[in-house]
DNA sequence: TTTATTTACGCAAACGTTCCCGAATTTAGC
DNA sequence: GCTAAATTCGGGAACGTTTGCGTAAATAAA
């Protein structure tokens, strides 16, 4: 409440106290006598103080509030981080930051010095599809700014991190495509060096391996760096289905990229699972009610909000510097529905 | 960067001078030879300073950021707003803290007191659907604090505000659904004080009068205060479904009373158009791809994300107290699609 | 040359806290 | 009754800025 001037001071005078008694008796210091104290709540709370948060960042050398750093705050599956990130922060007391990459890694790093300029705590963040370039965190880690990556994490930077289980999630969805008796599965991913990238494509091939099918490297597809993710998606599907031997089941492991392909398909009349079964990382509310009901694997985004912020709490309010770090890594949730139904009995239910 | 300790003093030392001088050279101030400016700013550059924006905002009595507050960040609406309000905030080098108060009114004040505490500069706020006390807002707004409510408003509270045209938005889904040939419409709406939902109410029963269709008050279904909105819509459209004389329309008023009339109707079978049109509020950037394709109204939800941060700005930087106060209000926009094909044609399509 | 004006800078207070240190008073120990 | 210890409080510095005011030197006006 910015626009009432009570002070410390204020009740101070008030009470014919110092400002340094006031300020301890509020702050229960057991040198303070308890009629005293009582007397400086009382006071306090009549003339409703509220103590100004800045004044007191300044002396304690820290804000109480966070920055996180997403690529788009507009995407399911980052809101939900947000959420959980959220809710955990306003019960400590802390204030989320909130800023957007938009998948630039320009932006990025201008966000980056923004939120750090305002004096943030600590950091959360996912990187960007474009950067290459992590030198920013890197000395920021080596400053001691208390840090956790999620999601997109960068791996040789020694901090919490907490992801999915990429690899894992993947390889069930594929292993889930070839049960269904596809072989031809293309994989439709994001930008070649991200964390998740590898480890969602270590899963696919895990899984090809596994069941004995031919990985087909035509068949794996990455978007660039910095490219719009439906735009891309759109592109790779067109090509893929230019192949003599197309896939028959196409596996996107993101939101923006599952929802890419599925408008490609459906704007190009191309039957879902009949001529190509689709299924996709996806955090969307509302998949069941596609046309297909789409398969999906989901992460537990709320949950992976609120460990992050936990851990980077942690290192916030250690006393003594952390150098044991861990990576926390949640299990992703599969729902398979009509988008991947199996080849047969579809063909059986349409006739 | 919390973590460098470098100061204005620091450079007052290296170059032998008074912090004042340098905070006047930094700040660029005439009454500072061009010479010691250059000396200062090369140094400070050569030391990565950063000024400290605590002691700042202690010092200027502002702490460029501002809070928001919405019933729900994972929400599409809602979220494509927060980011129109980054976007433009971060370039005017302001932060922006987001707080959510999910529908319940006390968690809303709660968050307020929070954000407040906080000293923010300013604040957004679109009200809960179950705040019935809105004494908060009148007094920031009377100690002078800025604010600006977007989307859902406290009508008698005298400060700026961004809408959209509600009721012309539900007027033309309305008359579209008439003009499809539908006659017993119902109206799956929000919480009955929201001003929101009364434009919203009003604009549907412009409509029914101007193209001559009665309206039956047992179509009009508002949610309860506090409700979770997709139980709600089931229930609505279950007891709207038990009806001898069930409507053939149903027209939801915001994103996930849409989503949760739909799930309901697929649920039960309940085929769109055929047995019952579905027409909705929704921000949701896949409905088009749903089954079948969702006729709504979208609200630009971005632009109005932009408007309000801008609204808010101008009222923070304002030299003078602002009396004058402006109601922004922007046009929805219609998709019309095939869950509101008129009967006829449909039929024919089907057989 | 003397006086007035400008230029360029430093001193110190202030923003609202917290906390180190010292001091006055009370209580305990003997 | 006297010293030692505890209790309770105040003075004041500090956090890192900004800025009003004062002032010395340099320049202009007389």
């Amino acid at each position: 409440m910015r626009y009432e001037a009570v002070t410390i001071r204020d009740i101070a005078q008030a009470l014919g106290l110092s400002t340094s008694t006031v300020s301890r008796a509020l702050r229960d210091s057991h040198e303070i006598s308890t009629e005293t104290k009582r007397r400086v709540l009382e006071h306090a709370r009549s003339i409703n103080y509220q103590p100004n948060p800045i004044a007191v960042s300044l002396r304690e050398r820290k804000s109480r509030s966070i920055g996180i750093i997403v690529s788009e705050i507009a995407n399911r599956f980052f809101s939900e981080i947000i959420n959980g990130v959220e809710s955990v922060a306003i019960d400590r007391g802390y204030n989320v930051i909130i800023a957007q990459s938009l998948e630039s890694a320009e932006r990025e790093l201008r966000q980056i010095q923004f939120l750090t300029s305002r004096s943030i705590d600590g950091l959360l963040v996912s990187v960007s599809n474009e950067t290459q370039d992590t030198s920013i965190f890197r000395e920021l880690n080596q400053k001691g700014m208390p840090m956790v990556f999620f999601d997109r994490v960068v791996q040789d930077i020694d901090t919490h991190k907490v992801i999915v289980d990429n690899s894992l999630g993947a390889f069930e969805a594929t292993v889930h495509l070839i049960r269904k008796g596809y072989r031809r599965i293309a994989l439709v991913t994001n930008v070649e060096g991200l964390s998740i990238t590898k480890e969602r494509e270590a899963g696919y091939r895990a899984a090809m391996h596994k069941l004995g099918i031919p990985v087909d490297d035509a068949l794996i597809r990455h978007t660039r760096p910095g490219g719009q993710a439906e735009p891309e998606a759109a592109a790779i599907m067109s090509s893929l289905m230019e192949l003599e031997d197309r896939p028959d089941a196409i596996f996107a492991t993101s939101d923006r990229l599952t929802t890419g392909c599925l408008r490609y398909l459906k704007k190009n009349n191309i039957q879902i699972p009949d001529d190509v079964a689709l299924i996709g990382f996806s955090n969307s509310e509302i998949t069941e009610l596609l046309d297909p009901p789409l398969s999906i694997v989901r992460q537990p985004a709320f949950e992976m909000g609120t460990t992050a912020i936990r851990m980077l709490l942690e290192l916030i309010e250690s006393k003594r510097p952390v150098t044991q770090f861990r990576t926390q890594v949640l299990a992703a949730e599969h729902v398979f529905r009509q988008s991947t139904q199996s080849r047969d009995t579809e063909r059986v239910k349409l006739r």
